[in-house]
DNA sequence: AGGATTTTTCAAAACGTTTTAAATTTGTAT
DNA sequence: ATACAAATTTAAAACGTTTTGAAAAATCCT
């Protein structure tokens, strides 16, 4: 493999030059810019990352860890994730290396990877309510990105969208349609924007006079939403709108809705945020599904520029990005019904 | 970060003994080398990985390319693999970097690492029959390794199974149980383990003086395995027994009889193969098919070690290993019906 | 032409480690 | 003590780059 020497012995100047002429510095001649460009095709160069690492500094790899859930099941967008980190990383010529949590302890395979003392910073994702992680990373000093938030005022730099937003926007949107009754299905609150959302949830039913009796708190699948419906809808006043913290949950409210020989949108509205929007549910059910929608790998390409521009020393507040989730109208939200479900 | 020089100006030792006595060389004294990692804790040494890596000459890092389906669907068995992957690597010191085919050109992604010159080796899955990237890195004099082959007498350092075994050990069992006609529902043949399994089948039903007349190429999943078996038992004089490519296969073909009206195993029996075994499909149905078997996980951890052993200029030859797979008999293989199945 | 700039190139140091070859210390046998 | 070998330590080179501070070359101005 041809070095920096081979070409400036190749041509009679310093290696000094022609580093500088190949990465391109102003005060290098534009002739010996270009015979050292051509000598370095002809002889096939390609700088030694390793060597170019141990003079800035830097690795070149950011670590992701992921974690494992006990079924093993690979994560429905997990691969859209690693291709999205993985292209945005390339592009800032850096690697993404790969880690898998399997433990109790969240921490440990951070301490791992950083007492390797080989990785530049870390993505992390799915924070949640004060993460252990992000405490360590912060102590620790070691750079790192979020997507999301674990608290309300981050000293970290993050990419998330307003949580309170998305569930204001869905109650706004429901309220607009004439519903009084509108139940909220949110995330469990282990998850900071599940506090977001449900604060979002109570400020804008505030603000329209509603009541908020009916807020359930579930996990992430459509069993659970179908659970949770079924029980709202069993209330004296049961809602004629949901609000649900995800698509899964939202096919389980519906097909709750329809178990109770209800239909959606006439008597029943649905409403949910879509963060994977994968491809093959999208052909399926997603035409009919009103959605707020931020989809994940949507988020990918940016983590990667801003954990960059982190480790190159842009000041945090500069790193901070709250994007707004749009909102989609599809066919699972109406007006609301006449003289409420059950008359 | 304290480094080597940390530590011997601290000891007034040489930063070549301080190497040495970290490193467990045989040469430097007891008492110094106590001292010195004494030191070492006390300072929190940790080395600096970019740099012992520029002096060995290696990045410390593996590339793993995956293939992403279209439909950006995960391989059920993926975290498993990359579990078992990134512990053998770890204790070889060796990070794992994660890298995304989603192009057309099975090649690129390889170049496109390879000319960044940032890795030491490449972890290969799935072959096909004479594997472009295969060629590619031979010709690259790139090393790598291979979980199973490409070609018959391969000069490359690979991990597989017997795959004529497998098939052989199938019809062997089913031979034994009386039965007389046999089908093979074989993976597609751009896959070179389907070609040993074919070769295995043949031989065995020579072997036995069976008819191999009942033989099907497939896809990979449970609707394939349907459509086959339903072809196959309109034969004339049909099978009662079936050879699947895969787990998936053999529910499809299990669907398929009972759809028919037959039963396993009083009619029909089936064996698979399987190299998957998650977890889910353990409990429900796995327990009734009698399989030849070699958890994909299981390759991982050795392949990872020979991966490294291959690195460190271990010989090609030492680094060719076939397993066999067991076989599982459960309850979907009996004795062969009377009279056959139709009458 | 000669001094003052400006542009361009260079030698050397630095990054943190491993390794080679040589030097020093220690031990042993005369 | 002396010579010789063995054990231990050292200085220096090497890996391939970037970067600093200085030198050389080219250009400009009178």
């Amino acid at each position: 493999m041809a070095t920096l020497k081979d070409i400036s012995a190749e041509l009679g100047l310093s290696v000094a030059t022609v580093s500088r002429a190949l990465n391109g510095f102003p005060e290098v001649n534009k002739k010996t810019r270009d015979k050292v460009q051509q000598a370095a095709d002809r002889l096939g160069y390609r700088p030694n990352r390793v060597a170019q690492r141990l003079v800035t500094g830097r690795s070149g790899m950011v670590g992701l860890i992921i974690k494992i859930k006990p079924d093993m099941s690979a994560d429905q967008t997990f691969f859209e994730v690693i291709t999205a980190l993985t292209a945005g990383l390339a592009a800032r010529d850096t690697e993404l290396v790969l880690a898998v949590d399997q433990g109790t302890d969240p921490v440990a395979p951070y301490r791992r990877m950083i007492e390797k003392n080989i990785l530049d910073g870390f993505i992390l994702n799915e924070p949640e309510v004060n993460d252990a992680r992000v405490a360590f990373l912060l102590e620790q000093k070691v750079p790192f990105i979020l997507h999301g938030t674990d608290r309300d005022d981050p000293p970290y730099p993050f990419y998330r969208i307003d949580n309170q937003k998305v569930a204001s926007d869905s109650i706004d949107l429901l309220a607009r349609l004439g519903h009084k009754r509108i139940a909220l299905i949110n995330a469990r609150l282990r998850h900071h924007f599940a506090h977001e959302r449900l604060e979002g949830f109570l400020k804008a039913m505030d603000r329209h006079n509603l009541s908020s009796d009916l807020v359930k708190t579930e996990n992430w699948l459509a069993d659970d939403g179908y659970m949770s419906a079924l029980e709202l809808l069993a209330h004296a006043s049961p809602p004629t709108a949901f609000v649900c913290a995800s698509t899964p949950i939202a096919y389980g409210v519906m097909r709750a809705i329809r178990d109770k020989g209800l239909r959606v949108p006439e008597d029943v509205s649905v409403v949910a945020h879509d963060d994977a929007m994968p491809v093959p549910r999208a052909v399926t059910l997603d035409h009919a599904l009103t959605v707020t929608r931020s989809p994940l790998r949507d988020a990918c390409e940016p983590l990667a520029h801003m954990l960059m521009d982190h480790l190159n020393g842009k000041s945090v507040a500069d790193l901070q990005v709250t994007l707004t989730a749009d909102m989609i109208v599809r066919g699972s939200t109406g007006p609301a019904p006449k003289g409420g479900v059950l008359t």
